[in-house]
DNA sequence: GACTTACCGACAGAATCCTGTCAGTTGCCG
DNA sequence: CGGCAACTGACAGGATTCTGTCGGTAAGTC
């Protein structure tokens, strides 16, 4: 396997909130503990919050992503303007979170923008705008059991059509992947929301079935 | 040069906007024009949009990144109310403009959130969130033209002091870099901006001098 | 103090990536 | 149609990264 997937496969493992010892990851994985040192040094230094303790185990701390999003320079104003008048008003709670969200905001805006005088920001993920416009289907697909036709482009370029149940969106900080059960392969499969060509909701709708949930492919991952 | 550093300086030269031959920036990286169809293939897969045409050459589009902000509960439901008041005022662009960013927020929120009920957003880039507290400061020293006192950790995790003449921030989608004026080195610099140990302001202030600007700094690299 | 587990550097070998060269195709412009 | 320049795949060789092994340290728990 390599190291890229063994990294996102040791994400999933951890996301359980459990503690895990590094040889029985190396299990799993089928590498030595010696390299999943390595590849956890590697997560970490990438910013997963993993936190060891020796004697104990390995824990991930539950990360959320918020992806960036795109805004029209109307739509930055609106937020500022939005923020202000919840900054004035008489809930406190909120008044106070206004203030400190607009504060991390201006903390954050880009240079290029600011001294370019340019009317819009854009994703600073390309990946994450190209998905943008298939997550609420797969939302509500994942959500009601509904199956989907997808045209899908993988990573050698090859283009191949597939009907699939969704089962489960991640972020991954710049991407976002579909973990579906693909009825092309009869497998789970993986799939990069921003590769996909097209997809619609076939008209069928599907019932969990034993063998084929995120449960299942989440302990085929916890099995030894 | 390593790859990752001549990637970064494609994307320098092509932001000025113009049309550049891949015989040129090979020669202006030292590389062939193969690599370099290679670089720009591979900076164009990272989401660079850099626009290629046969006969003619290379051009880089604006490419604006917002990075993505940390959100408290209340900051993102602060965002909501605020947002909410704005779609409902009196002022219809700014209106409009508050219904779309909110349409684009909900599309973008993490799945794990919404769905796992947790208290907090976090920092896509961890670098970013690391960035953030000295953010400010830079751009008052880069507007004022302040000299600042610099802690730094290197990527071989050696630690060094320097007095820096703040030139230009940069985002490169994870993590901000500082272009700076290095008085130890007598030459222009690179800073991580989230390997900063600590940054103030010494007291001083600097006078652009002719070969120590941006200016200077990009024209070195617009040099044949 | 023993047990458990994280963590590290050094080394050798395997695997992968990068580069330059070469021959070729493709598309824009005049 | 010719000139120009992007673009591609294949190949060989060099460079870099990854892995496993080994001997070792460090820290938490009981």
């Amino acid at each position: 396997m390599p190291r890229p997937d063994r990294l996102l496969d040791l994400i999933r493992i951890l996301r359980d909130g459990k503690l895990h010892r590094a040889v029985d990851l190396a299990e799993k994985t089928g590498v030595s503990v010696r390299t999943i040192w390595r590849d956890m040094g590697r997560l970490q230094a990438g910013g997963v919050p993993i936190e060891g303790e020796r004697g104990i185990g390995y824990m991930l701390r539950d990360p959320v992503a918020l992806p960036p999003v795109a805004l029209s320079r109307d739509e930055f104003e609106a937020l500022r303007l939005g923020l202000g008048l919840v900054a004035s008003g008489a809930d406190q709670t909120a008044a106070r979170a206004a203030v400190s969200l607009r504060a991390k905001i201006a903390a954050v805006a880009p240079t290029i923008l600011a001294e370019a005088g340019s009317d819009s920001f854009v994703f600073s993920s390309a990946e994450a705008a190209r998905a943008a416009p298939h997550l609420g289907l797969i939302r509500r697909a994942i959500r009601e059991h509904l199956t989907l036709s997808l045209s899908y482009r993988d990573e050698t370029g090859t283009e191949t059509q597939r009907r699939i149940r969704p089962l489960q969106l991640e972020f991954w900080g710049k991407v976002w992947t579909l973990l579906a059960w693909c009825e092309l392969r009869a497998d789970f499969r993986f799939f990069r929301v921003d590769m996909i060509i097209a997809l619609v909701p076939d008209g069928g709708a599907f019932m969990p079935e034993p063998g084929r949930t995120v449960e299942d492919y989440l302990a085929r991952l916890a099995e030894p």
